[in-house]
DNA sequence: AGCACGCCGACT
DNA sequence: GTCGGCGTGCTC
């Protein structure tokens, strides 16, 4: 297809005249191949890359598409339908979004279309929806109708206006449109399909003086004429007092500043002293917080300036390494302001759960109003408002969770990732599978822009993007303002069960150290990564252990239901108290969870407030909240949670740690475990006397030489990086990547074994032994689907992941046809190391 | 993603 | 015999 740009497509026109233009368009669907459409004259001079049009797309949809590539050529299999509309003044999309779009589409195999789907924000998206009326002119014979259009008949007289679902409900079955078919060609109903505009612009009225009365004198007259309209006197001084303060006067504003009725607004109106204008405005405060930028670097934290902006220098990304509370927000904080004097824009990336009013306010009180907040709490209006206004670039600065990386930024500067270890930058479904702290990476390549890592306890992967040389490395081991990092104790259990110090799942150490703290007020956290009462059951005279039904995993006991649950899929079943196998009546618990330490915690120390935190006590809308601010408020003293308790709080007052049962984190199934571990220990440990010199973390252990346990109290990734631990661990470190969840889903657990393992042999075939087929198989049943997982590891050095992908494509397509089971893929997804 | 079309078991 | 389930293929 011919490309024009911009400037020839006007030439053209003018020299032609008439000249026909053709569209590629990108629809929001799961379809790989863009479709092309043709652009009727009149639309030709408007028609620019980025523009949203609507096309109708199929039989009776339509859609909101994005004008992708232009030409003049006709396609030659097939007549082109015309494009309906051209939506956009602007076009909304930059180039070089749409460059990373494509990146995407290809790296994380998926449609052009649906990145799109997850870039835009849905405000800026039509879908139609298809909707059934009555046709009220016709005239029909009610007894003519079968059963179910009968229904349907009778549902609208009911409600005027039906949409396919709720058809679909009414009738209780799926497959309804052959009844809609049939009562549309007998003109009973009336089917339309309409597209439903997102975006809507906050407009407001502002008032301003007609100019006339600029002039002092005719302004002196003005309110010698309106003597005997006191009301109308007292608003125009309001307005002329406002004026003087405001740039702009809002009518809502005037009015409620002056208490005045719209009569006597709008008579002013009418003798043309005021006059209006209607125009869009932000949705967001702009309310002026005072702002603070005097704060003094450590010289630790201006050595670690210093080596990002030399990375800077180098055009390298930085990984930044900082202990909890080393003060990073303030190194961006100075970077960010590098940016913007430089004149381009910030892009500073959070987890979701990291992203709290405390972080947004803190920044805002630096920035003013020229930083963006974008993440899943805003609504549609809010997302696509800010969209515009970063593409306007209004917003310098934008504070996002991971969807923020799909912004028009038009001149990056500066990209920051902050927590870059953090699960969440992964979405896992639906299609793009992607990792934001990935897509950054390209996305400074495609800005040339800097890009800084963040986090105390980095990634393996990013480490070994130290290691070999791709990432320069700043590191910050103190903490900001003097505070010490927290004494890190082992206490060795078989030695205290030897010397009987134990209280029931608590060492001496710990005890007398929880009992300290209280005396002095200060507040606890103990960790156990394990929900629920006793995470297994087994009887002792035949061994017999209960087990899913359908997952094959222990079950583990609830206390507060009484009932048995799977972790994995959600299962229950009640509790029995006589052995289902042999009817033994000694059923013993084996191990503990949150809620037998939250127990036995209220009987060892009753005076102690004690709260849980696990996925029990949060489920409730606001429960997570809810302890978080009562731990703040100081209305807990012993705060018992799972890996939760974890996870980017900052609490004052907290002085002590208890890591309860450290050898359960220390095997490990494959690297990305091993890595876990370390960081989930080192990240509550972490939460030990941020605010004070006084913090005390104790591990409690049988394996008091393990390793792993000596590098939590280091911090020091770089000996687990290079263990052996991770050499052995099944997965490998670096420099590996994975191609995982390669989904089959099918019926038949063998059927689907079968169908996994010959796909796993077919790759190995065609890679060689740098591949490792499916033997880590995760089986989950998903309500009547099996679902396997295959996981594949490819050595990066020899082999490129687009020959990867290639042979896996090819396997797929070569699998389905020659596979006697009928099985599908239903997703693939990328995550390089 | 929708939607049409075609094939096949289980109901009046 | 048809109704409704599901697999397959197409949409500019």
């Amino acid at each position: 297809m011919n490309l024009l740009s911009d400037t020839s497509i006007e030439n053209n026109y003018e020299n032609e005249g008439r000249l026909t233009l053709f569209v590629e368009v990108i629809l929001p669907l799961a379809i790989s191949k863009n479709y092309t459409y043709r652009i009727p004259y009149e639309l030709n001079i408007e028609v620019k890359v980025g523009k949203r049009v609507v096309v109708q797309f199929g039989k009776n949809k339509v859609y909101t598409a994005l004008i992708y590539k232009i030409g003049t050529r006709a396609p030659e299999l097939y007549e082109a339908k015309y494009i309906l509309s051209i939506l956009d003044n602007e076009p909304i999309t930059t180039e070089n979004q749409l460059h990373s779009w494509e990146w995407m589409a290809s790296y994380y195999m998926c449609s052009i279309g649906e990145i799109m789907n997850a870039a835009l924000p849905s405000a800026l998206k039509l879908a139609s929806e298809t909707r059934i009326t009555l046709n009220r002119e016709a005239e029909f014979d009610k007894s003519l109708l079968t059963d179910k259009e009968f229904l349907v008949v009778d549902a609208l007289d009911i409600k005027a206006e039906l949409t396919l679902n709720d058809i679909i409900k009414l009738l209780g079955q799926k497959t309804v449109m052959p009844i809609i078919k049939s009562l549309s060609e007998k003109r009973i109903i009336m089917v339309i399909e309409e597209l439903q505009q997102g975006y809507k612009p906050r407009i407001e009225s502002f008032v301003s003086l007609n100019p006339t009365y600029f002039d002092q004198d005719r302004l002196r007259d003005l309110f010698q004429v309106l003597e005997r309209a006191p009301k109308q006197v007292d608003l125009l001084m309001t307005y002329l007092r406002l004026s003087k303060l405001k740039k702009e006067v809002s009518k809502k504003g005037l009015l409620e500043e002056s208490a005045s009725s719209p009569a006597v607004f709008n008579a002013l109106v009418e003798k043309e002293i005021f006059s209006l204008e209607k125009k869009e405005v932000s949705r967001f405060k702009t309310d002026e917080i005072e702002i603070i930028r005097n704060f003094e670097l450590s010289a630790a934290q201006q050595d670690a300036l210093e080596t990002i902006q030399a990375g800077f220098t180098e055009n390298r990304p930085v990984l930044l390494q900082g202990v909890t509370s080393s003060g990073k927000t303030q190194l961006y904080i100075r970077l960010i302001e590098a940016c913007i004097q430089q004149g381009k824009q910030s892009l500073y990336l959070l987890p979701e759960i990291a992203l709290t009013a405390q972080m947004i306010e803190r920044l805002k009180a630096y920035f003013g109003d020229k930083i963006g907040i974008y993440h899943s709490k805003f609504n549609d209006n809010e997302r696509a408002e800010v969209w515009k206004k970063v593409l306007k670039g209004e917003y310098r600065i934008v504070l996002g969770a991971r969807s923020s990386i799909f912004l028009p930024f038009t001149d990056l500067g500066l990209i920051i990732v902050d927590e870059e270890h953090e699960n969440s930058y992964k979405q896992y479904d639906p299609a793009p599978r992607y990792n934001a702290r990935d897509i950054a990476l390209y996305l400074s390549k495609l800005h040339t822009a800097s890009i800084v890592l963040g986090s105390a306890t980095p990634s393996l992967e990013s480490y070994f993007n130290v290691k070999s040389g791709r990432y320069r490395l700043a590191s910050l081991q103190e903490r900001y303002g003097g505070v010490k990092l927290p004494e890190i104790v082992i206490t060795d259990l078989a030695q205290e069960r030897k010397q009987r110090s134990m209280k029931s799942h608590f060492s001496g150490m710990l005890f007398r150290a929880m009992e300290q703290a209280l005396e002095r007020k200060e507040q606890i956290i103990l960790f156990q990564n394990r929900r629920g009462y006793a995470p297994m059951l087994v009887c002792s005279t035949c061994a017999y252990t209960p087990k899913c039904v359908q997952c094959d995993i222990s079950l583990t006991y609830h206390k507060h239901d009484h009932k048995l649950h799977c972790h994995y899929c959600g299962y229950k079943q009640t509790i029995f108290h006589l052995c289902p196998a042999c009817g033994g009546t000694q059923i013993e618990q084996k191990g503990f969870g949150t809620e037998k330490i939250e127990d036995e915690l209220a009987i060892l120390l009753p005076n102690a407030r004690i709260t849980r935190m696990d996925l029990d006590t949060t489920r409730t809308k606001f429960g997570y909240q809810q302890i978080i601010n009562d731990f703040e408020d100081r209305k807990i003293d012993i705060l018992v949670g799972t890996q939760m308790v974890t996870k980017g709080l900052d609490f004052e007052n907290v002085s002590l740690i208890g890591i309860l049962n450290a050898d359960a984190m220390l095997n490990f199934p494959d690297f990305r475990a091993f890595e876990r571990s370390f960081q989930l220990m080192t990240q509550v440990s972490g939460r030990a006397g941020r605010r004070s010199d006084r913090g005390k973390v104790i591990i409690q252990t049988y394996q008091p030489q393990h390793k792993i346990i000596d590098w939590v109290k280091h911090n020091d990734i770089q000996s687990l990086y290079k263990s052996e631990l991770a050499e052995r661990s099944s997965f490998h470190y670096p420099p590996y990547f994975r191609l995982i969840q390669l989904d089959i889903k099918h019926k038949e657990i063998e059927k689907l074994n079968a169908a996994a393992d010959m796909l796993g042999r077919e790759l190995k075939q065609q890679l060689g032994n740098r591949v490792l087929g499916p033997e880590f198989p995760l089986v989950n049943r998903i309500r009547n689907l099996y679902i396997k997982t295959l996981l594949i590891k490819i050595e990066k050095e020899n082999i490129s992941l687009s020959r990867v992908k290639q042979v896996i494509s090819e396997s797929i397509a070569h699998f389905y046809r020659e596979s006697e089971y009928k099985t599908t893929i239903i997703k693939i997804d990328v995550d390089p190391y």
